[in-house]
DNA sequence: CCGTTCGCGTGACTAATGTCACGGCAAATG
DNA sequence: CATTTGCCGTGACATTAGTCACGCGAACGG
C-alpha cells in the first residue's frame, strides 16, 4: 500500500479519489542506481511515475551509438512508457537510473480505465506527452542546427539545472556518450572552455565556474 | 455540415455517434497548396484531421534553418496540434499544405470532451501521439547517427512511399532544406547515385530508378 | 611495491560537410 | 528577341568532427 500523503505531495494535482484509488492499485518499484528501468525492444506493461531518485532517458542504436534525451524527476512520468504500453508495443528507448530511484508502477488496465474516471489523470497523462514531445524537440533541434561546442555548453547547463550543482559528477568519456561524439574532442572542447574559465576539470568531475553569462538558448 | 458517409471511410474506427456529433460540431477548412496551416509561434485553437491532400510537417529555427520531419495524409491527425490545443500553447513546428488540402477542424473544447465519451476517439488520439512520437524518434535517430548519404537514401525511399510515385516533384534546393544541409552537398550526393544508376535527374524532378535493392533502415 | 586498468590529454591525420565563386541552361518576362 | 531569374553542377577551399597512436598519472589489487 503506498503512502497517499506521499502521492499528494509529489502529485498535487491528482484528485483525491484517483490518489486513494492509485494508492491501492499501484505497486513501489526500485531501482538502483546504473540499473535499467526500461531497455530498447523490451515490453512494457505498466506505466511509471517517478517518485525519488533520477532516470536519465537514452537511445541507442543497433551499433552501440547512444545519445541523451532528458532526464526524469520526482514528480514526472515516462510519457514513452505510456504510449508504448497502451499499444502493447515495445519500447525504443533506453531509462537508467542515475541514482538510486523509486517508481510507481501503474498497470496498464488501470492507465486506461483512469482516463476516463478521472479528470486530473487525464490531464496529467496529456501533459507528459506534450512535455515530453517538446522536450525531444528541443534535442531534434541541437543535433540538427547546433555545432559541437554549443550543444555542449547546452548540455553543461541542463546538467546543472537538473542536478543542482556546480561539481558535475559526470567524466569526459561519458559527455561524449550522451552528445554521440567523440572523447577527444569533447576533451578539446572542455579545455577551450577551461582555457576561458569558465570550468575547471577534474577526473571524473567537471566544476562550472561560470556558464551563465554565456547566455545561449 | 460534413458528409458522415466520407468521414467513416477516412476514419473507420470513429463509433457510430462520434462520426455524428462531429459531423455537427466540426468545421472544414481548405488550404491551397504551398499555404501554412500552422506556423512555429502560433496559438493554436483546434485539433485538425486531414481529409484530402498532403501536409508537410518541418522545424523552423530563428535563423531559417529548417527540416523535415514527417508528412501528414488523409486519415492523420496533427497531434502537435492537439497536443498544443489542450495546453493552450503556442506550437513549435510548420505545417505547410503540399498539395491542396482539406481538413477537420475540431474546437478545442470537443476534442476534450469526446475524450471521455467516445472510446474510439481516446485511442485515436493516443495513437496520433504514439506514431508521431516514433516518427519524430526515427528522425533524430538519423540525424544524430547516420551520414548525409544514409539519410538522402532514407528520405528518398520516404518520398517514394508517401507520393506513391518514382518519379518525385522535387528539386535539389528543396531536398538540401528537408536535410538541412546545402545543395552543392545535395547536389554531388545525387551525382553519385545517379553515376551508379540509380536514379535519374531532371530539373524540378528526380526519378527513382532502383532503390529497393539499397535495403536501408 | 609493482603491474594493470581507467580516465584523460594531445598531436597528426582523415573524413564529412559547409562555403565561395563561377558558369551553364532553360523558362519566364518584358 | 534580349534580359532576367531560378535551378543546377563543379572546382577550390575552410571548418568541423572523428580516428589513430601514444603517453601520463591516479587508483586499485595482488
Amino acid at each position: 500500500m503506498i503512502d497517499e500523503t506521499k502521492l499528494n505531495s509529489l502529485f498535487p494535482s491528482f484528485e483525491r479519489n484517483l490518489v486513494t484509488d492509485m494508492a491501492g492499485k499501484a505497486t513501489i518499484r526500485e531501482f538502483a542506481a546504473g540499473q535499467l528501468l526500461i531497455k530498447t525492444g523490451q515490453n512494457i506493461r505498466a506505466t511509471m511515475l517517478i517518485t525519488k531518485g533520477l532516470v536519465k532517458i537514452y537511445r541507442e542504436d543497433d551499433e552501440g551509438n547512444e545519445f541523451f534525451m532528458y532526464y526524469l524527476q520526482p514528480g514526472q512520468a515516462c510519457a514513452l512508457s505510456m504510449i508504448c504500453a497502451t499499444k502493447q508495443e515495445t519500447s525504443e528507448i533506453m531509462a537508467r537510473a542515475v541514482t538510486d530511484t523509486e517508481s510507481i508502477s501503474i498497470p496498464l488496465e488501470y492507465m486506461d480505465k483512469w482516463m476516463t474516471e478521472y479528470k486530473s489523470w487525464y490531464h496529467f497523462v496529456l501533459e507528459s506527452y506534450r512535455a515530453r514531445f517538446e522536450e525531444l524537440l528541443v534535442t531534434v533541434d541541437h543535433i540538427a542546427f547546433r555545432h559541437m561546442d554549443e550543444r555542449l555548453l547546452f548540455y553543461l547547463q541542463k546538467q546543472q539545472d537538473t542536478l543542482k550543482t556546480r561539481r558535475l559528477p559526470v567524466s569526459v568519456t561519458e559527455i561524449a556518450a550522451d552528445l554521440n561524439s567523440s572523447r577527444e574532442v569533447i576533451s578539446r572542447l572542455l579545455k577551450k572552455l577551461a582555457d576561458k574559465g569558465y570550468i575547471r576539470m577534474e577526473k571524473n568531475f567537471l566544476e562550472i565556474l561560470d556558464l551563465d553569462f554565456k547566455g545561449l538558448v
